[in-house]
RNA sequence: GCCGGUGUGGCGGAAUUGGUAGACGCGCGCGAUUCAAAAUCGCGUUUCUUCGGAAGUGCGGGUUCGAUUCCCGCCGCCGGUACCA
């Protein structure tokens, strides 16, 4: 392309456009009680997901997401918002650290050097970013209010009565112990099986296990003293206050099953003088249990089992034990399981029936044990089946129902006081029969685990907590930010024990206390980003009263931040988490709405070029700057917007790109001619002359289309009607320069570069033109007479088939064109012998005849 | 298995939410310009066709004057999830 002559000297006044918008700070919006705030405008808060500072720098998945929310961005400032729209680094992570551990610089350089090509890569896009507010999760200002929220959770505890947090100083008032207390903070420390990475040489969430496996790590379960934040608590309010959320139905579903509710009962066994409690979603099934597993890992298993089985017992045990939750999984084809040579007494009826042990029941969920009921539900069935098990049908499927096992509900059957009820009837009746008799209740069970927070990284906010005689305590919050000291070498210790406490300096601490060395995960600075962007420099507070009142609350929504634009891999994870920190601090009063987002958009994955997920091994990665290297930001913001709804996966194409660069060169034609020594001037069609009816119709079609679009989000459709646009202008011959400005506005928040450049062109030319900048101005309002037209075409159609085309007065009512579509000679020729039973008139748009 | 999404020309995708299927762009073909090419401009481009038309939005049914759109039953692809009792 160096060689090939440029249609439009975009690397001439891109960057000079980028200069501009800098030097005059055009997007950035003052806080309330600031200089130049107005407080009469509304506010818009546009937020992107912060992006992962990666070496390998930007990708062009990014710019789709965030060239959307600038596109919105620019627009409601047009439209009078004062439009919040931040960028900043999500920046701790385990690369950085890996690079540190390699080399022996401090992980904070790389980053940085990170963080400098990615602001750099997204400042040559033209983003309207208001960078006076970038914020880096890194940084020591940052760091020490992610410790003091810590320090919130860690000093809050959750009043089931008000179904809030509340601070941890009311126990204190009510005498509660100190092991009282400790056990019921939002931040705590327990014993748990963790996924250790001997060779990571820290402890991985689940959900990270298999993306670092797949990279050759190895991981194993081993019990581990964490930090544990106390999620789970609000299980059910974060499945309930979706509801009012303005997001995809899908990514609620997601969050929901994630959260997993389950309705059921917990009922008591008895195995000799032990009372084993079991939890089903199926109380109406209990006279159908004929047997009943532990899970193998279950405190009980060793004292119930028959002296005689104790050996073949532990032998099964420790064969699961040496299963990774995988393999037990993968390895489930078949179910397994052994006797403990137990007999459990079902309350219901007082029949014994078998305990077994088998690892399809999971010490981790609801009581690690069940009643067996094979009958009704097919993991019970299969195991039945091959333990040569009795079956007990105790629910009548309804008719034509075949199901060898049946799981729906239906007819209690065979089940004493319960026979002839319907399955909803027979939960309530024995409920409430085992509540009476105190042999179990109704209960909820959510699948959601407290959310384990503790990682043994180096590259991580540091636990603002010190230990004393076995005691954690909260280190002052003046003492904040508590950062990691520097160490000489950032390796691992190859064992539990985490990298910060090989600086036995920074541990150990005069009066005696040790730090404590975990660090947090690098969710925990996304938790609560979208806050600190509201208010970026307080060194008095994480966010002032004012600005969170303004930014984050303000429009009657649930959600404070107005749109949120991402992709769907954080559905689940950072969506939760950030919802959790954020009704923590709602309920302790810090902020004005229960939920952070409003409104949020998922972003489709773009493709390589082949349809496949782009990568480097692959080769079919296509990186941003060579892109704009060729053919511009413009082009690319442009592509990326035209490709097809933002929601949807779809694949690049260098042809494509192609083709919005040749629409922005007709743009820049249009307005711009070569003189003979092949200089730019302004093009001689450029006329003051009032535009005329086409023109008018084709540009005010086209401002009520693109703004609907935008609002929409449906940028592809809205850059295709600005193409017909500038087609319509191209075939005039006289081109209204009022039209040229008005199509300018309204692709400015597309392609601001080129808009910018042309709109200041023509305002040096002609004297009647503002000279100011597209972006302060007003979007354009149209005119709804313009769109109207004298006479509009109208199909016929006879028996549903298209015959003719008419032309009818515009305000012809349903008759007239009833008569004009009959005398249609066409339609005519198609009617002949036969009899019209019926016309359809849709005005504006067709006859449909109807004969036969 | 379950949950969600999706299926329209050679390709990316449009279609006022029941009313002309294929807007816009890519690609391709023809023409203009050019010594020639690139770039640019114009015209054409769902398929078949006896040039009258006929068929056509994953497949099979249904509702309707009329279905890409609504209903029932299947199939393919993509994503998530996995013995959750």
């Amino acid at each position: 392309m160096a060689q090939r002559r440029k249609q439009f000297p975009f690397d001439e006044f891109e960057p000079q456009w980028q200069k501009h918008w800098e030097d005059n700070k055009t997007f950035s919006v003052p806080n309330p009680g600031d200089e130049g705030f107005d407080p009469d405008k509304p506010k818009y808060y546009v937020l992107d997901m912060f992006p992962y500072p990666s070496g390998s720098g930007l990708h062009v998945g990014h710019p789709e997401g965030y060239t959307a929310t600038d596109i919105i961005t620019r627009y409601k400032r047009m439209k009078g918002f004062n439009v919040l729209h931040p960028m900043g680094w999500d920046a701790f992570g385990l690369p950085a650290e890996q690079h540190a551990i390699k080399t022996g610089e401090h992980p904070r350089i790389n980053t940085q050097n990170n963080v400098d090509t990615f602001r750099g890569q997204l400042q040559r896009l033209g983003f309207a970013y208001d960078w006076n507010r970038e914020v880096n999760t890194t940084a020591p200002d940052y760091v020490r209010w992610t410790q003091w929220i810590f320090l919130k959770l860690y000093n809050s505890y959750f009043n089931e009565d008000t179904q809030k947090a509340h601070p941890i100083s009311e126990l204190e008032e009510k005498g509660f112990s100190r092991e009282d207390i400790d056990d019921r903070r939002l931040a705590f420390v327990a014993e748990t099986p963790v996924n250790w990475s001997p060779d990571l040489g820290t402890v991985l969430a689940n959900e990270e296990v298999e993306e670092w496996r797949s990279k050759g790590h190895t991981v194993e379960r081993r019990p581990l003293r964490q930090w544990m934040l106390r999620i789970t608590a609000y299980a059910q309010r974060l499945i309930d206050e979706l509801d009012n959320l303005d997001w995809p139905e899908g990514i609620k579903l997601l969050q929901k099953n994630w959260i997993g509710r389950s309705d059921g009962a917990e009922v008591n066994f008895t195995i000799g003088d032990e009372t084993v409690t079991v939890f089903t979603t199926r109380p109406d099934t209990l006279f159908g249990a004929t047997y009943m597993v532990l899970a193998p890992e279950h405190p009980l298993v060793d004292k119930i089992t028959t002296p005689s089985l104790k050996d073949q017992i532990e032998e099964y045990k420790s064969r699961c034990a040496a299963k990774s939750d995988l393999e037990r999984t993968e390895l489930a084809k078949e179910k397994t399981g052994i006797f403990t040579g137990a007999y459990a007494v079902n309350p219901v009826n007082e029949e014994k029936i078998p305990v077994y042990i088998a690892d399809y029941v999971m010490m981790g969920y609801g009581t690690g044990a069940i009643m067996a009921v094979p009958a009704h539900d097919t993991r019970d069935n299969e195991f039945a089946e091959n333990f040569a098990i009795e079956i007990i049908q105790v629910v009548e499927a309804p008719e034509g129902n075949e199901d060898k096992c049946f799981t729906g509900n239906g007819t209690a059957i065979n089940s004493g006081f319960l026979s002839g009820l319907s399955t909803e009837e027979a939960k309530q009746k024995i409920c409430d029969w085992l509540e009476e008799r105190d042999l179990g209740k109704g209960t909820v069970n959510y699948k959601l685990r407290d959310w384990l927070f503790s990682r043994q990284r180096y590259w991580g906010e540091p636990f603002p907590v010190a230990w004393k005689d076995g005691n954690h305590y909260a280190i002052s919050e003046d003492e904040l930010p508590l950062l990691a000291p520097e160490l000489e070498d950032y390796k691992p210790t190859g064992n539990p024990e985490p990298t910060l406490s090989k600086a036995t300096d920074w541990v150990e601490l005069e009066d005696g206390s040790l730090r404590e060395t975990n660090t947090m995960p690098q969710w925990a600075g996304s938790c609560w980003y979208y806050l600190r962007y509201c208010d970026t420099g307080n060194t008095d507070r994480f966010i002032s009263e004012e600005a969170e009142a303004y930014w984050m609350g303000k429009n009657g929504n649930p959600g404070g931040v107005d749109l949120y634009v991402g992709g769907t891999e954080h559905a689940v994870l950072h969506l939760l988490y950030a919802r959790f920190w954020h009704k923590v601090l709602f309920d302790l009063g810090y902020l004005s709405t229960p939920e952070p987002f409003h409104k949020l958009v998922n972003q489709g994955l773009i493709l390589g070029e082949d349809g496949q997920k782009m990568s480097k091994s692959r080769g079919n990665v296509v990186n941003p700057d060579d892109v704009v290297e060729q053919y511009g930001a413009d082009s690319l913001r442009l592509y990326e917007m035209f490709m097809g709804p933002l929601e949807q996966v779809k694949p690049w194409s260098m042809k494509g790109v192609e083709g919005v660069f040749r629409f922005l060169a007709r743009v820049w034609r249009l307005v711009m001619d070569n003189d003979q020594e092949g200089n730019w001037v302004i093009s001689e069609k450029i006329t003051e002359a009032e535009p005329d009816k086409k023109a008018n119709k084709a540009l005010h079609a086209t401002i009520k289309k693109v703004g609907e679009d935008i609002e929409g989000m449906a940028f592809n459709t809205a850059i295709s009607q600005m193409m017909v646009c500038t087609n319509e202008l191209t075939k005039l011959e006289k081109v209204p320069v009022s039209s040229v400005i008005t199509l300018l506005q309204l692709l400015n928040p597309f392609a601001p570069h080129l808009t910018e450049e042309l709109n200041a062109r023509l305002a040096k030319a002609f004297d009647s033109l503002s000279s100011n900048g597209l972006a302060d101005r007003e979007w354009p309002q149209f005119i709804e007479e313009y769109l109207h037209e004298d006479e509009i075409e109208i199909v016929v159609q006879v028996n549903g088939k298209v015959r003719d085309k008419i032309n009818v007065p515009s305000e012809a009512d349903k008759d007239e064109v009833e008569k004009l579509a009959l005398e249609s000679e066409k339609a005519q020729s198609f009617i002949e012998g036969s009899t019209v039973r019926k016309v359809i008139v849709v005005p504006g748009r067709l006859v449909n005849i109807v004969a036969n």
